[in-house]
DNA sequence: CGACCATTTGATATGGATCAAGCGATGTGG
DNA sequence: CCACATCGCTTGATCCATATCAAATGGTCG
């Protein structure tokens, strides 16, 4: 129950050219919060903020993928999400980050202030709702994410394949931009495991994996039933 | 990866003579909800809502034990969380319940109604504020969740003792309302695994086992470090 | 082409599940 | 009030899924 991730790299960042203004504006409707922020880009591995660091912003993916992850006392990494365009992020109760978040690709990411939020939801009851609803999504997803880690192996991989189809408009086409390790950390297992069960997936033809990095569902209903 | 309780009783009620007004009333300090709602009581076992029920109310532990479960599809069983006096549970983003509710002890219960709730919070900011903080420590919770289920047999076992003997405002004398199926169903283990392990940290003098349901911790440093 | 990194594959070890008793409390009926 | 059934918990023996250790393969970039 060891090794995972002992953290590669991570580029210093957050003190940055100061962000410009919203190019890639508007995508994904949304309430009032979609209409602030400023965009910044993030290159590959790039660190978007550092757990502990104080939470002065709130993020919306514009374009590429974000994880979040947690550093355990003992070198092992766990990932709490992987957010995509139109996901939103980084919104804390307290006012330190609790997760860190990392740029999985290169990413565009809207940045909004924590305190210009909180200024507007104090007068605008829509404001106020859309930080509610997106806590409460956070929520439901964190545990749906529970309900991942008791299953078995299979289990966890399929699910975890079924989520980014789902995110995926339901296209039977995934494309995987997180390694094996990513996966891993997310699912509680180790990088073989997440290999051996994806090989074995596409051995019994539930899966294809043209390349590593992009799986076509084949057989829906095996996988469903494999999800437990 | 079977077994697990399989569902042993569950007296079916909701339709109950309708529920008296408040009798311990103002237990721990709180904003405007906390003077809401009628209390009711429930018999060890009894189920306060079901799985998949319309989430009508919301509700706040004023006396006993209360979880929250959820059946997966081949009977196995996790439990989302335990709620003693203080707490609140079963608000939900959608209109039905994602998991039952069960008395674990005879428990005293305040029953909010929900639309009450939701009409006070249209006009009054710090109605809807509360609503906001009560989802975002769910969402703490249930993230502390992820963080356990990761975890060794042995490390899960301490981190739910170190969890309640918090709860307990920081004792180290801890009474367990729930049974070791219970535990075991929360932390994603075997019934037999939670008692080996708490029988291996009584023999290491971690802690001391007076009788199966009080534990008392003996070595903070210790538990703390085998933690994790 | 060669170095590096991600992924796969293979061999082995092990933590926790499973199967199976045993034991101590609690409660019930005789 | 005691005998017995039941229930929750513990303990023991064995098995198996997944981790660990190790190496080969393949893809990417200089």
């Amino acid at each position: 129950m060891l090794t995972q991730t002992m953290i590669t790299e991570s580029p210093r960042l957050a003190d940055r050219p100061a962000p410009g203004r919203p190019p890639g504006e508007g995508r994904l409707l949304g309430g009032p919060i979609d209409l602030m922020g400023a965009c910044m880009s993030f290159a590959r591995n790039e660190e978007i903020y550092g757990e502990g660091e104080p939470a002065e912003y709130l993020y919306k993916v514009v374009s590429g993928t974000v994880r979040t992850s947690k550093i355990l006392a003992d070198g092992r990494r766990q990932i709490g999400a992987f957010y995509q365009a139109g996901d939103m992020f980084g919104l804390e109760m307290g006012d330190e980050h609790t997760f860190s978040a990392e740029a999985i690709t290169d990413a565009e990411v809207r940045v909004i202030k924590r305190n210009a939020i909180a200024a507007l939801a104090q007068r605008d009851n829509d404001v106020a709702r859309e930080l509610w609803t997106l806590t409460g999504h956070e929520l439901q997803r964190v545990q749906k994410h529970v309900l991942l880690l008791i299953k078995t192996a299979q289990e966890r991989v399929v699910g975890f394949l079924l989520e980014m189809a789902q995110r995926a408009h339901g296209s039977n086409e995934v494309d995987l931009p997180m390694s094996r390790q990513d996966i891993a950390d997310y699912l509680g297992l180790t990088i073989e495991t997440v290999s051996r069960t994806l090989t074995h997936l596409a051995t019994t033809a539930a899966i294809e994996l043209p390349t590593s990095r992009h799986v076509v569902l084949r057989n829906r209903a095996a996988l469903t039933r494999l999800n437990g």
